[in-house]
DNA sequence: CGGCCTTTTGACAGCTACTGCCACTTCTGG
DNA sequence: CCAGAAGTGGCAGTAGCTGTCAAAAGGCCG
């Protein structure tokens, strides 16, 4: 989900004391190009920032740059946050319905990238309103969004019995994680002034229940 | 509507003749770079095939090409539809269920397009195909979509009452048009053999419904 | 420690989509 | 028929992206 959340790699903590030096520079190289983009993103734009710029920011060759990310709109995207919710989705109860599990498992996600643990505040700002703004940012999104639809359609599969890639099953999870999507996007539009977690919580109840209430009559 | 139906031009029927030469020559000039871009990405693939020569077998320069089409998956997506059913929408009776007016006006767009008026249906369904295969046309058609989603806002919106920027309106239009993109890339993967029509108003079924038959327990 | 193997890196060359810019031709309205 | 507009082609340039290859760095042995 990129929407909302990424680097599951949670900076300099506990968890990549044990790791050789060669990992732990990966790491730390993909963090700098990152960090690189993201600052010279909020200085002057997009578009006006070349991977050349991003390279000698992060003191890396522009090949390097290459080699980490493989088109540029995946420095601000990338997405390492789809095998921790499919984990939570599946950890959640069998017998659970459907939606809630998911409402559930979304919700946790939006809080926990919320807080901050991830991913600075900034980090997340910047890459709503990219996604709002930039279109290709916005395509990238897209794209990687409908990698999660299929996860999503996995899970939802064997939840329900039913075949991962029959139409309604994808028709379904192509809704829930483009209200997603659309949630980010509001959320970006209106300065990031709203509650995100709630407001994925609305765009759920319109994938839920269509767009029901306020309208005048039958259904 | 990129998803299903494209150039409203009517090749060389009625309504051309009243134009200027200008404008006549410059139809002409658009159907034979898009006839050309068909022909080489069936001989050689999406990825093969140049702007280059493109532009040599449509008899024109590679500028002409850009200044025609601002992308290269343009050529293949372009979408002069939007207009026809946003009409086609204004024109249903007012008082009409949102969801029944939806219905009757895709259904209605699906089928004039499967009739073949407009555009060949080998042109179609290798536009499907295209957008089922290669990430940058299935990426650029999920960017048009998100147009025809606005378009479809403002619709919805004036029916219901409500603002056109509303979260909930916008993630319910996404919900729409991204089932149909659903629906079209559904047909491509099984080799066109369903009734677009009626897959489409599957994926309608369950933006209205939700996932429910089939499920098990409660809702 | 020293040497060997693997991984990572940087530099370079090259391709293609895409963007101006300017001169030239082609249509159009008066 | 002729000014002015609109469309076209050619050219130079930028940037994203790919491949290759030799050099450097990390890891693993004896």
């Amino acid at each position: 989900m990129t929407t909302m959340a990424a680097t599951a790699h949670s900076s300099t903590s506990a968890a990549t004391a044990h790791l050789g030096l060669r990992e732990r520079k990966k790491i730390k190289t993909r963090a700098a190009i990152r960090r690189a983009t993201y600052r010279l993103i909020m200085e002057q734009g997009y578009d006006a920032t070349t991977i050349e710029q991003i390279a000698e920011a992060a003191e890396v060759s522009p090949s390097t740059v290459f080699r980490y990310f493989p088109a540029k709109e995946d420095i601000v995207l990338t997405d390492e946050y789809d095998p921790l919710m499919e984990a939570a989705l599946r950890a959640r109860p069998a017998d659970e319905p459907l939606t809630m599990s998911l409402r559930h498992v979304i919700r946790d996600a939006v809080e926990q990238a919320m807080s901050g643990e991830f991913e600075s505040p900034e980090e997340q700002r910047l890459r709503s309103r990219l996604m709002a703004e930039v279109p290709a940012v916005r395509s990238r999104a897209m794209e990687s969004m409908s990698v999660t639809g299929r996860m999503m359609c996995r899970i939802v599969a064997e939840r329900t019995g039913r075949a991962p890639d029959e139409l309604e099953v994808r028709a379904y999870c192509m809704g829930v994680v483009g209200a997603m999507m659309e949630a980010s996007i509001h959320w970006a539009e209106n300065d990031h002034r709203d509650n995100l977690a709630d407001l994925v919580e609305r765009t759920l109840d319109v994938v839920e229940h269509g767009l029901t209430p306020g309208k005048p009559a039958a259904s």
